[in-house]
DNA sequence: GTCAATATTTTTGTATACAAGATGGATATT
DNA sequence: AATATCCATCTTGTATACAAAAATATTGAC
């Protein structure tokens, strides 16, 4: 599935960003990092270039690509536009979803369920990330549903780090159970409101987080 | 401003594309651009993989890149999610705008108006630019203001072709003042609402004018 | 004559070599 | 001593060279 050595890098390197392998403003040298990867400059390039695409790092001409940890104010921005697709999404799925994707989100928020009862975090990932695919896919717009993948996957990092909050996971799943009633209801301005909170407040609550942890970020 | 060559390489290209001087499918051979624009491969691949991540052209790996024209389903998509996007923009800009901004829009719609009264299509293009641009910096998300420059970039050139249909320039811009009227009296809903059917028509619009004019787009 | 297997060629992906701009420090001048 | 200038070095951007994979052509078997 992956082919390019390019692509792989970029992977890596996508991930040494987001756990903090490199800190916010840090310089990637391209030797070094040929280097580390065992190949020469070109794919590393390459990666990088694909990385300031995704606006992961900035890229100065002549100078180099510096790593760009979004701010507190860019994550609470991202999370705002989170919400705010995932209620168009909401929205149209209500008039457009199927019964099939119906029986499919609630098969698989049993499953969350299931998985939150057993602590299994991993499981809860997997089964809520499944969740919100299908929402995006109901929406019936293959675009919208491209960009809801792509901020959802630039999110995902902060968003793990959040469940950590006392009782945010049960909440969190009578929600989904809220706006699957409220798709199954055809109400589509219900389903819309309920899933913006469900984002929107991990926006919040990633404020909440980031202010208690840190001196000052930003 | 301009740094690179292969940043002016994919400039160009972009446009090549637009203006349909490579058809749908077609594959770009890199050695053949290379000749074109008198350079190396080395920037025309990083050109390339530009307008890959844009989505201008499709990379297949080890087989080349191939312009993928949107097909008429996937331009109205991206009309949809546009229309919602700046919908978001106008609800949350009802709140947060400036006076300074109001002032701004309303004399930028002035400027629009006597374009269209003096059939300046490009003054017109300009002051309609600086609408949507000024709108969506009200709303006071970075991040959304980015996400709406991006796309509105990337429909620009569909949306130069709806200009010719008769009234549309009125109407246009009767739904800017209703607009700014909105975002005076803080009504968000009607604010939004407004500027959703305004691009949205724009989708709407475009659909009838292809399917009018080619005998079936996909 | 058709199909298949192999060889040739073409094209992408990667490595290396080269060019030009940027950084940093040393030296000279005020 | 402070600052400006020039030089050395380093790093990025581009060109070229090489490797591997895919496309195409050729040849052989049936």
């Amino acid at each position: 599935m992956e082919r390019k050595r390019s692509d792989r890098i970029a992977d890596s390197l996508e991930s040494l960003i987001f756990d903090g392998t490199f800190s916010d403003g840090e310089r990637l040298d391209e030797v070094q990092l040929a280097k580390r990867f065992s190949v020469s400059r070109t794919p590393i390039r390459e990666a990088l270039q694909r990385l300031a695409m995704s606006g992961l790092v900035e890229q100065i001409p002549r100078r180099g690509v510096f790593v760009r940890q979004p701010g507190l104010v860019e994550l609470v921005e991202m999370f705002e536009v989170m919400a705010e697709l995932e209620a168009v999404c909401a929205r149209l799925a209500a008039v457009r979803i199927t019964d099939d994707a119906l029986d499919d989100l609630r098969a698989t928020n049993q499953r969350c369920q299931q998985a939150v009862a057993a602590q299994d975090a991993d499981g809860y990932y997997r089964e809520n990330e499944r969740f919100h695919a299908i929402l995006y896919r109901q929406s019936g717009n293959g675009f919208l549903e491209q960009e809801c993948l792509r901020l959802h996957r630039r999110l995902q990092p902060f968003r793990r780090l959040q469940l950590r909050l006392r009782g945010r996971l049960k909440q969190s799943m009578a929600e989904h159970e809220a706006v699957v009633a409220a798709l199954e209801a055809g109400d589509g301005d219900t389903a819309a409101a309920t899933i913006r909170q469900h984002v929107a407040v991990q926006g919040e609550k990633f404020h909440y987080l980031m202010s208690s942890l840190k001196p000052a970020a930003e």
